[in-house]
DNA sequence: GCAAAAGTGTTACTTTTACACCCATGC
DNA sequence: GCATGGGTGTAAAAGTAACACTTTTGC
């Protein structure tokens, strides 16, 4: 006897349906005011106010509606958080483990976003809505923690061989600027030289004519994208087969987004 | 008002839930008994047997049991109708669209699964299931199509750093084995010098001490992979981030295996 | 002038790629 | 012997990494 994916009798009311999304974003401060000299990688999470895990923090995420896309699910939980628009999103994982919620089986389709830090920061949240920084999280409900992990491992990855780093950053920048982010998110200090030549040389970035003066140093140029900002809703076989234009990081290499 | 990922209120009937799984093996015939010496990838298709796409060839799938994990559903799916087991299965994306079959809404979570060329040509099928070539199929149901085209990108995209290719091949096996494995998923020549090196120092395989005769010529080393193969049914971050070990191919790059 | 970041140059080292050439077996 | 892959050697090319050095600003 065959199965095949047959659209009508495939419901099973016995198994939930809903959307998460990991946001990410890049601050500066420590939250409490004090500017940190290295920014970090920060996300919104909502406080559990019913069983299970009651008072417990949780990825943002809700049922997915009828009518509604995934990534349309993602999208709006997010805005519903954060009053935030995703400049990245991308489908991260689907979960669906037995026990991951204690009496009921939900499989979570989790969605990873990122948003800009300027608007991150001017943004009001909700009464049970917090930023917390990626590497001192509270106690999570549910797999949460683990999801969080495997989203922070996807973004260190991706930033290595696509341009999300477009998403913390203004329509144009300098280098070392960029160079921020990346030191930010792969948590390491990048050679500056090496950093620039490799950059320029992916093609993913283009000289402007202007420059950043301000410091109290040489101005630097401003640089643009080349390509428009992304947002990965259907998978497709992606980037080139050849050879690979290396965005950014000196020292790492492009893996896999999934398990080894 | 904030949403978190809560259980109960989670289901929504009017989504269905369906488990669909991308079989690959390897081929060496051109389906009529002639035996072709470029083996090619192949996979199971079903062929539907009521409305929507009613005749056309499909995916093996069906309704995510409640009490059966995504990963089980994928394999028994696998199973029922090739009567094999899978020798590596991975979730490859959730597909959602609202469109994506006519009338009803159905998220399909679909996996990708090797199977043994060696047992794959023993198998009997049912009578609406049949081997094609992967570069030869017939018109396909629903979205097949493209998940299949994106499911063979992942799988010549994780040939080149993981140790995949053993669901192919027997405990043991000679270099020229393993590069006609690559040579078929990749599609292109390499260079057996080169390939040989670049194994070796990869450290996922190692020599045994025999050696396989037969062939006109001199014989070849046999070797076994390090690892046991692996099924990452929970993601994880994977392998080192540190030097990438390089599994394989001489010509191509890792590259992403998520959407540019 | 001085500090600091912007930007260029140089060199050593590693990896990739192409291809020449020897080795061991079956016929 | 000779054809056929198995296996080693080697060198050019390309990419990576470390770090010295020059440039241009603010103060």
């Amino acid at each position: 006897m065959q199965r095949s994916t047959t659209p009508a009798e495939q419901t099973d009311p016995q198994v939930g349906l809903a959307v998460s999304t990991v946001i990410f974003t890049l601050r500066a401060d420590d939250g409490f005011g004090a500017t940190d000299p290295a920014p970090g990688i920060w996300l919104p999470l909502v406080r559990r106010i019913r069983e299970p895990y009651d008072g417990l923090w949780a990825l943002p995420g809700g049922p997915l509606g009828a009518a509604e896309s995934l990534a349309d699910a993602a999208s709006s939980t997010l805005e519903t958080t954060t009053s935030l628009r995703p400049r990245y999103l991308e489908q991260l994982y689907a979960f669906g483990d037995l026990d991951r919620s204690p009496a009921e089986r939900v499989v979570s389709i989790v969605y990873w976003a990122l948003v800009g830090s300027d608007e991150a920061k001017r943004t009001r949240l909700g009464q049970n809505v917090r930023w917390f920084p990626a590497d001192a999280l509270p106690p999570l409900a549910f797999d949460h923690r683990d999801i969080v992990e495997y989203a922070l491992w996807r973004l260190r990855n991706k930033l290595e061989y696509s341009h999300i780093a477009h998403a913390f950053l203004g329509e144009t920048f300098t280098l070392s600027e960029l160079r921020e982010v990346h030191e930010a998110v792969l948590q390491k200090q990048l050679d500056p030289a090496n950093f620039r030549r490799q950059v320029e040389s992916s093609g993913l970035v283009l000289q402007t004519d202007e420059l950043r003066t301000g410091g109290r140093h040489r101005p630097a140029r401003l640089y643009r994208w080349t390509q428009p900002v992304t947002r990965p809703e259907t998978p497709s076989p992606g980037r080139s087969t050849s050879r690979r234009p290396t965005t950014s990081t000196p020292t790492t290499r492009q893996q896999s987004e999934e398990p080894a």
